[in-house]
DNA sequence: AAAAAAATCGAACGTATGTTTAGAACATCC
DNA sequence: GGATGTTCTAAACATACGTTCGATTTTTTT
């Protein structure tokens, strides 16, 4: 049992304590935010570790519970922020549109505030994130599903007060595709998408926000009866 | 030399023609889409399409080079149909946000359209169109830029036009989000998506772009002076 | 200080990968 | 009908992978 050592401070058990497992953690989120995790080798981690092979294997068990301990560390005080922010935007009351957009904005702004709370290598993890979402490999969905699908839900049920009207499969859809447009702003590179626009990072998650505010108001408004909705049905 | 041929009619040169090379891009297209370029190995691609590993190589040189080819064996008419919509759009007027709805649905509604198009095995296509678009390994990035960017271009144009007061690095941004809304819709089965949420495929569909829509026109919208915009700076 | 447990290492194992090679079947051309 | 080029195959190749094993070093316990 080598679970529990609260005691992270300078203390000099041996060389440098337990921190073969935290270095083998921090280069997992570089790396598979970085290549993926079918991507990734457990030899490149432990060799940007500065271990090996068999100490990763020692402390995980296997590749994807390497891969889940990484996700958790980092999806934690995450999930914590998001919960936080919700429920400050429920304290205050506030019409239907503005508050979706706040709701929305709870869910977005706090992966981009990590830093700010004190975790590091918060780019590694925006990126390592999104990778979550987009990999489709069983034993990656279900830790995806096992981490963030609480808060998905509660954020569901917050937008379902929000927008009284609709149904839950709608709201389900609509913060659906509002997390798709998170990730693929976090899946490229933030900071070159807002310096090649000429925007700045923080003017970049208000636009984020409001593309995704606006997009669940109109998922939702649309008359369950309408089918000639677009510009062309079937034409050739 | 086997680069070209064009008289792709029913010759019987020998057994069963040049079956094996379409065999095996149907095979590529099924299990790149399933599983990703990485999760999918070119025995794995051979054995689907009934032949040998060496014929791959024979007929394409490396594995990128598949799927280089699978891709754009299905590309090219999605890319056709895409245009001749966006034309379709342009020469009926409209104003702002209905043309924009428009424009969009004339993006997204040919994904869906291929079969009637007399393209078969569409939802496997589907499938691959969107890893193409999640996938981050630079090899795969090449080939996307190289299928979709003259289209991503032309619509961007488009939607430039139709929304006179914006900026193009606005209207990029916004476009890459409504694109990111269409592959995640991709990317999981929209049959499953439908049907889990009482929804024929249609209106899914007509919903996906009234959000896509949306989204592009508030994010456009928003003053290009204003910072305090969501819920919560950096609350805590 | 002796014994026990935990942590780490180098090396090996078995398998799977993408690619290459040498040659067999087949069609086409002279 | 033999020469030629195309298509395909079985086998081998070299490498990379995730995992396991035995031994060694370090820390904790007694």
């Amino acid at each position: 049992m080598t679970e529990k050592l609260e005691n992270t401070g300078p203390v000099d058990h041996h060389r440098d304590a337990q921190a073969t497992k935290e270095r083998l953690l921090e280069a997992a989120v570089r790396l598979f935010a970085a290549k993926g995790f079918q991507g990734t080798s457990v030899r490149a981690v432990t060799q940007a570790a500065g271990t090996s092979v068999s100490a990763a294997n020692y402390h995980f068990g296997s590749k994807e519970e390497m891969l889940g301990a990484a996700i958790r560390m980092r999806a934690e005080p995450l999930n914590r922020r998001r919960l936080e922010a919700l429920e400050a935007v429920e304290r205050t009351g506030g019409e239907s549109p503005t508050r979706v957009e706040a709701i929305v904005g709870a869910f977005v702004r706090p992966v981009f505030e990590l830093r700010a709370a004190g975790v590091p290598e918060d780019a590694a993890y925006r990126g390592l994130a999104a990778r979550l979402y987009l990999d489709t490999q069983e034993s990656v969905a279900q830790i995806r599903r096992e981490i963030f699908e609480p808060v998905h839900d509660r954020f569901c049920e917050a937008l379902h007060e929000a927008i009284p009207g609709a149904s839950r499969s709608e709201i389900d859809l609509a913060l659906q595709l509002a997390v798709a447009v998170l990730v693929h702003l976090l899946s490229h590179d933030v900071s070159t998408l807002a310096t090649g626009g000429g925007m700045d990072p923080e003017e970049l998650v208000s636009r984020l926000v409001a593309f995704a505010a606006a997009g669940i108001c109109a998922v939702v408004r649309v008359d369950p009866s309408s089918e000639s909705n677009g510009a062309q049905g079937t034409a050739s």
